[in-house]
DNA sequence: TTAAATTATTTGTACGTACTAATATTATAT
DNA sequence: ATATAATATTAGTACGTACAAATAATTTAA
C-alpha cells in the first residue's frame, strides 16, 4: 500500500479547509457521504475525521454532524496555554455564615462538569476589588461569578467589568447587582423580602417596629425600603428613631448600642423588631436577655436568611427565607452555559433570575396585645 | 450503557499511571491481552489507547508495544513558563461551620503573596477524593492544603499523594493525618482536647459522662481516647452506655436518638456530656430543653471548636479553643514556603505544628453537688 | 560465537455488521 | 400559527474478521 486510504481522506479535508473552501463551523460531508465518495468503508471516514478532530481542524457533534474548528480561536488558545477551566467566584465575606451555602451549591455542579473552582473574597473594599479584577483579566479564567462589593455606592471599578465582557470572559452577578452593567443576575428580591418581615409584624397588631439595616451593600438598603413600604401600605407612623443603619465598619458595635439606648427609652418602646440577617437577631436577642425583656412576649423580633442560627436559638425566630443553595446552583449553570456557547453567531438565552422570598414563621413573633404565640 | 467499556479500560490504564504503578517508557499490556483481561474486541482496547495516546499518557510503537510517556518531562515543561501561581485547598464538607475560618485564615494570606485559591471538597468520599487527587496531578497546582478523607481509616489513594511527591507538588494537610504519609501537618491536639473536655467535668465532681464523638474521622476517635484517658487518670470508671460514636451518614439522627434514650433513663442518668463539636452540643440543648431539664443545672455540657454559636445561645457553653485561622494561616504559610524553596539541594526546615488546646470556660459547666455556676 | 533467516508478537490499516444516543427534520394535532 | 409527536439523520459504541508492517525473540547456518 503506497499510501494509507485514510491519509488520503484526512488529506483531502484538510486541503479544503486549508483552501477555504470550508468556512469554520461549517458542516462538512457527514461519515456515510464520505463512505460514497472515496469508496471506503465507515472505519475509514472515522479514522480519517478522529484524527483531524485531534489535530484541531474539525469537531463532532452527535446527532449533528462534523463541523470545521475555528482554528483562530484554537491559536489563540494554544497562546494563552488554556488546557484546564476555570472560575472563579468572587464575594465580599468569606466568613458571613451564607457565604458555604452559596459556595456548596455552585461548587458541585462545577467541579462535576469538569471546572476549577478558585475563591476570592474583596472585604467588601474596592482596592481589593479592583486587584482581583485586574487577577482575573490577566490569569487563566472563564467565567465569573461575583457578588459585587459596597453594592450601594457607585462602583469606581466599572470600567474593569467591561474589559471582562471586551475579553469574552462572562460574569454573573449574586446577592446584588451594579445597575448600570445590567448583567445576569441571581438575587433575592429584598425589597419584598423587608416588606414581609414588617407586614407580618403589622398585621399582628404591632405598631412601633425597630428595623436595623446594614446599608453599605444594596441588599439592607432594599430591606429597609420594604420596611418604609409595609409602613405605608397600612397606613403605620414611621418613627425615624426606630430606623438603625449600620455597615461594614461598625457592625460590631452600633447595632448594639443603638438597641440598648431604644430598649431603655422610657415612652414609646417599640414592640417589634426587624433584622438585616439573623447574626443580626442573635445578638439582639442576647441584649433582650439581659435587660430582662422575652421574645416574643415583650418583643417580636424577624430575622433575614432563615438560617440554621434560626433554628438553634432557644426561642426559634421568625425569618425570610434565602435560597442560598439554588442560587449558587442557578448561578452556576448560568456561567458555564455562557461559557461553553461562546462561539459567535450562536444566541443563547439566559435569564437571571430573582427569587421570591418568603417568611419561615417560628415562635418570635406574637400578636402585640394578647402575647400569645403563633405556631 | 452505563459507562463506554472502552472510558473504563481508559480510566483503569490512566489510574495505573497516576499511582506510579507504571514507570515512564515502560510498556504496558499488549492489545491483545488487554482484551482478555477486560473480556472486549480488539477495537474497544485500541479505541482507549488511542485516546490516551492522544491525551500524552501513552505513546505507540508499531512492533514494539504501547508505552508509558515521560509525563514529569511535559508537566515541568508547562510550569515553568507559566505566570499564574496557584493553590488548591480540599476540605471535606464546605458546610461544617469550622471551614469558613480555615479558608479565610489561609486565603488572605496565599492571595497577599500573589497565589490564587482553588477550592475542592471530597464530601468525605474516597471516590471524590481520588477524582480531585487526579485533577491535582494533571492540573496547573503549585501545592496543595488537604483535609484528609475519612482520616480514622486506611486510605485506598496512598498512591496519589505520592504521586503528589513525586511530581514535585508540596502538599499540608489539615486537622488530620493518614500517619503513612509523615507529612506536614497543621493539627489540634485532639486526644488532649477529648481530655480537657472530660476531665473539667470530673474535677466539678461529675462522675456519669456521656461523650457522643463522631468517629470516621481520626479528630473524633482522637478525642474519645482523651475521654477515656481522663477517666483512667481519675479513676472514674466507664459506663459503655455512655459512649455514643456516630458518622457521616448517620449525624443527623443517631446523637439525636441515643441522648433522647439516655435522659430517659430511670437510673444512672449522666450529669455531664462532651460533644464532637459545638454544633452538636447546641442541639443536645436543645433536646435537653425539651426534656425539661436545664443546663448547667441537671447536666453539664462542654463543647468543641469554641466556635461562635457557643456565645450565641442563652446559656454560653464550656468549650474547646480551636485555632481555625491560625491553622489556615500557617498551613498556607508553609505551603508557599514549600513551593518557593523548591530548588533542589536547598534544605527547608518547615515543622508541623500541633496545637495545644485550651478550655474556654463558660456557663453551661457546674459543679455536681452544688449545682451553682462557675463563672 | 556470530550472523542470517525464520518465527512470533505487536501495532497499523481496512473491511464488515449492529445497535445506541443525540440532534434535526417532518408530519400531526391542537 | 404553534406546540407535540414521529421519523430520519448523524455520530458514538462495540462486536467481528483479515491482512500488512514493524519489531522482538528464536532458530539455523556459517
Amino acid at each position: 500500500m503506497l499510501e494509507a486510504k485514510y491519509k488520503k481522506i484526512k488529506h483531502a479535508i484538510k486541503s479544503k479547509i486549508l483552501e477555504g473552501l470550508i468556512n469554520p463551523h461549517e458542516k462538512i460531508s457527514s461519515e456515510s457521504e464520505l463512505m460514497k465518495k472515496f469508496s471506503v468503508s465507515r472505519h475509514t471516514v472515522r479514522l480519517a475525521i478522529g484524527e483531524l478532530v485531534n489535530e484541531g481542524w474539525l469537531y463532532r457533534e452527535q446527532g449533528a454532524g462534523t463541523f470545521c474548528a475555528d482554528r483562530a480561536n484554537i491559536e489563540s488558545n494554544k497562546r494563552t496555554n488554556k488546557t484546564q477551566k476555570n472560575i472563579a467566584i468572587v464575594t465580599t465575606f468569606i466568613s458571613e455564615y451564607i457565604f458555604p451555602s452559596i459556595i456548596r451549591g455552585a461548587e458541585s455542579y462545577l467541579s462535576e462538569n469538569g471546572y476549577h473552582v478558585s475563591i476570592f473574597n474583596t472585604h467588601n473594599e474596592y482596592e481589593k476589588e479592583r486587584q482581583i479584577l485586574t487577577t482575573l483579566l490577566t490569569g487563566n479564567y472563564d467565567g465569573v461569578i461575583i457578588e459585587p462589593t459596597n453594592s450601594a455606592s457607585a462602583n469606581p471599578n466599572l470600567n474593569y467589568y467591561l474589559q471582562l465582557e471586551n475579553m469574552n470572559k462572562p460574569f454573573v452577578m449574586i446577592n446584588a447587582v451594579y445597575d448600570e452593567l445590567e448583567p445576569i443576575s441571581f438575587m433575592l428580591d429584598d425589597v419584598q423580602g423587608g416588606f414581609l418581615q414588617t407586614e407580618h409584624l403589622i398585621q399582628l397588631g404591632h405598631q412601633n417596629i425597630v428595623c436595623m439595616h446594614k446599608t453599605d451593600d444594596s441588599q439592607g438598603q432594599k430591606r429597609l425600603k420594604g420596611y418604609i413600604k409595609a409602613h405605608r401600605k397600612y397606613n403605620v407612623p414611621i418613627d425615624p428613631k426606630n430606623i438603625v443603619t449600620y455597615n461594614t465598619l461598625d457592625e460590631m458595635t452600633k447595632p448594639v448600642e443603638e438597641l440598648e439606648k431604644i430598649l431603655s427609652r422610657k415612652i414609646n418602646c417599640p414592640t417589634g423588631l426587624v433584622g438585616y440577617n439573623d447574626q443580626l437577631i442573635l445578638n439582639v436577642m442576647q441584649i433582650i436577655r439581659d435587660k430582662d425583656l422575652s421574645v416574643p412576649k415583650d418583643i417580636s423580633v424577624v430575622g433575614y436568611d432563615d438560617s440554621p442560627l434560626a433554628e438553634l436559638s432557644e426561642v426559634k425566630f421568625t425569618s425570610v427565607k434565602h435560597p442560598k443553595s439554588q442560587l449558587g446552583l442557578d448561578a452556576a449553570k448560568a456561567i458555564v452555559k455562557m461559557v461553553e456557547n461562546q462561539q459567535p453567531g450562536k444566541i443563547i438565552d439566559i435569564k437571571s433570575i430573582t427569587y421570591v422570598p418568603e417568611l419561615n414563621i417560628r415562635q418570635s413573633t406574637s400578636n402585640f396585645k394578647s402575647g400569645l404565640i403563633i405556631s
